[in-house]
DNA sequence: AAGACTCACAACCGCTCGATG
DNA sequence: ACATCGAGCGGTTGTGAGTCT
């Protein structure tokens, strides 16, 4: 923490006024409290100047986001939030604030801050403690214990390092889904190292692969998606008896699907599924360009192919 | 009791991106 | 096409508080 610094007169905006650094003061605090609930957000910059603050817009900003909003959740994490942020970084990476959208009351300072300080630290115990004796059944590791039956991460944590194929494919399949909101339930194809994802997802949310990986898909309280830990992930070779099924469910019970179903029939269902895969583009609801982008992030993926 | 060390977290910094002129 | 500005994001720093020796 920073001391409210008298002489902060180093930050100079345009009009050559002075802004105050450091620790915000419990009179600020109330200024831009007071400000915000009579006003509003606008442009922060405005907000500084018409609450009376010496403070830069984005200084305001950080203080109103991260420690004034109302709706914030103080205390500590619980353990299903911290299950939760630590399954979402397995999927997302250090995107702070897409995590911090799935745990309301939450900012993406606070999980970050929480990931680097508590999780991380564990997570090096784990990895520690992996390379000796790793027990699959253990449910309690390096200070983790698992809570609900979604988000039994001792098992996977030991992907967060080192992503297995699995773990890639579970990533690759969830930056898709988030890509695709219309798509609750599909089948779809993408490049990723080494040849292309192939899969479905079909009406009891469940996810297959075509190397023959398949799991289930639980959809949270908000609509979000979560995918299980990889122990619950089989790797049947039945990927075409899986495929027939999820069509076919598809077929019957989402009316979205209906109309594009009689694309993804027929015996070749790469062809089918690069049929729908355009119509998406087509609608624009696609976008593939961000979804690369997005997926290349992961460091494990290699497109070069 | 006091100094050293560690932890937690508020706040800053630099960067990117989109909107606007 | 370019410059400017505001907003937002992720990385990093600094420091008060707690713990250890």
């Amino acid at each position: 923490m920073r001391k409210p610094d008298p002489s902060s007169g180093n930050n100079i905006d345009n009009n050559n006024k002075k802004f105050r650094k450091g620790l915000w003061s419990p009179e600020e605090d109330d200024k831009l409290m007071s400000y915000m609930l009579k006003s509003g957000q606008g442009c922060w910059s405005d907000v500084a100047r018409n609450a009376g603050l010496q403070r830069c817009g984005k200084s305001c900003r950080l203080r109103w986001i991260n420690y004034l909003r109302p709706d914030l959740k103080r205390g500590a994490f619980s353990p299903q939030e911290e299950e939760l942020i630590i399954h979402l970084h397995s999927l997302l990476g250090n995107r702070w604030s897409q995590i911090a959208a799935r745990l309301p009351g939450r900012t993406d300072n606070e999980i970050k801050n929480f990931w680097n300080s508590t999780i991380k630290k564990r997570l090096k115990n784990l990895s520690s403690t992996t390379e000796s004796s790793y027990d699959p059944n253990n449910k309690e590791i390096a200070g983790f214990t698992s809570t609900t039956q979604h988000y039994q991460h001792a098992e996977f944590m030991p992907m967060l390092n080192s992503p297995s194929p699995s773990s890639m494919q579970e990533t690759v399949l969830n930056t898709i889904i988030d890509r695709l909101p219309m798509l609750e339930h599909g089948i779809m194809n993408m490049p990723v190292a080494g040849g292309f994802f192939n899969g479905a997802i079909d009406n009891n949310k469940e996810f297959y692969l075509e190397n023959g990986v398949f799991g289930s898909v639980n959809f949270g309280p908000e609509g979000d998606m979560f995918v299980p830990p990889l122990e619950s992930v089989g790797t049947t070779c039945d990927y075409n008896l899986k495929v027939e099924n999820a069509c076919n469910n598809i077929d019957t019970n989402n009316s979205y699907h209906n109309s594009c179903n009689n694309k993804i029939r027929g015996e070749n269902i790469r062809d089918g599924v690069e049929n729908l895969f355009q119509e998406e583009l087509a609608m624009g609801e696609w976008d593939l360009e961000e979804l690369m982008k997005d997926v290349s992030s992961y460091p494990f993926l290699d497109f070069s192919s």
